[in-house]
DNA sequence: TCACAATGTGACTACCTGGTCATATGACGA
DNA sequence: TCGTCATATGACCAGGTAGTCACATTGTGA
């Protein structure tokens, strides 16, 4: 969480250093970007950064839940009525629709898939807890075989969606067959001869 | 390729080097990992490591091909008359058998997947050429529907497989169960009402 | 024994990192 | 006008990186 000495920035400011740390998170992840990159685009010194955040942790979580607020109006969010499958492709097709107008926004969701850090680990596994939901209930009304193991299933997708992303994120139209190849994959199986 | 100087040296000296290069890559991915730290491990000096390599990308592939010769013997070959499945069931096993006695070498191929250099992206598609044509077989030999885009499956096997055991991998039998669950799933499907 | 080539060596350069801290600046109330 | 307090600032520290290079040592063949 931001000090209260960055609250009472101005906005332009504000803005300043939000965009600085999406141009740096966007080019590397989380673990390999750098605050002196940061405080460089930003154009603010060393010293202000420590006076503003923690660390960059701390500067990663604020710019996280900015770019949600940013991009609530462009994605559309989860359909508890929906399948998980249409759950998936929706939120393939948001991506898609980020990316569009904000490739920054989607590069940085996608360099999470090739982190390994605790902190973003953590971050993942909070933010896949929804669709495990999903997959859980998509059990009990006989969309999905109760024998699924529901976390091999999403982070199956989930790093492939972004993994794709992040070699073929920019040719739209290839990206969503991919994607949508992947889904079918997974709910039809591969197999010829079904038993 | 490392230099002839480096060819010359004694087997002891080889292999001091060999083992201290597999020290620092099973620790850190291949972009993460420092050159001080591998000479540091072998106690050798700083201009003695350029007089037998030109960079890390070569004590890297010299490497590989060591631990390549090494593991021959625990790993089974390519089977070419099996499945796919089959071939990947097999080989995710032998991933585990490597990993009991060499635990640093399986965790050296599971870093590869958090490596988006070019380097290590180019070393991978040469890797999974080979999974590629069996696949491609079985769909000749009708045990894989014709339409399946082989690049993503194999793509969603490999990342999830080397995903999961930089994670679980040192539960064994946990990492086997996720790597057959993944696989049951990508060959049947996970839809409960086939249509 | 000598000369020359091959190899060994670590100090050095240039550059990066996260984080600290003494000092400077400016605002605001008494 | 003065004192206090929040904030701004960048030099500095300790530590890391890849790569170079002048010099020392060793080996080899004449």
């Amino acid at each position: 969480m931001p000090k209260d000495t960055f609250n009472n920035l101005s906005e332009e400011k504000k803005k300043r250093i939000f965009n600085a740390a999406v141009q740096e998170f966007s080019e590397r992840r989380f673990s390999d970007a750098s605050i002196n990159q940061i405080i460089k685009n930003a154009g603010i010194p060393k010293g202000s950064f420590y006076q503003y955040f923690n660390d960059k942790e701390d500067i990663y979580l604020y710019m996280v839940e900015e770019m949600a607020r940013d991009i609530h109006g462009i994605i559309e969010p989860f359909n508890l009525d929906d399948s998980f499958f249409k759950n998936v492709i929706q939120r393939a097709r948001g991506t898609i629709k980020v990316g569009k107008t904000r490739p920054d926004y989607a590069r940085i969701g996608a360099l999470t898939v090739v982190d390994n850090s605790e902190f973003i680990l953590q971050l993942l596994k909070a933010g896949n807890a929804k669709y495990i939901e999903i997959i859980e209930r998509d059990k009990q009304r006989g969309l999905i075989k109760p024998e699924i193991d529901s976390e091999v299933l999403i982070k199956m997708i989930y790093i492939f969606v972004f993994n794709e992303y992040l070699y073929s994120g920019l040719d739209e139209t290839r990206y969503l067959e991919k994607v949508e190849a992947a889904i079918q994959m997974l709910k039809q199986g591969i197999a010829a001869n079904q038993d």
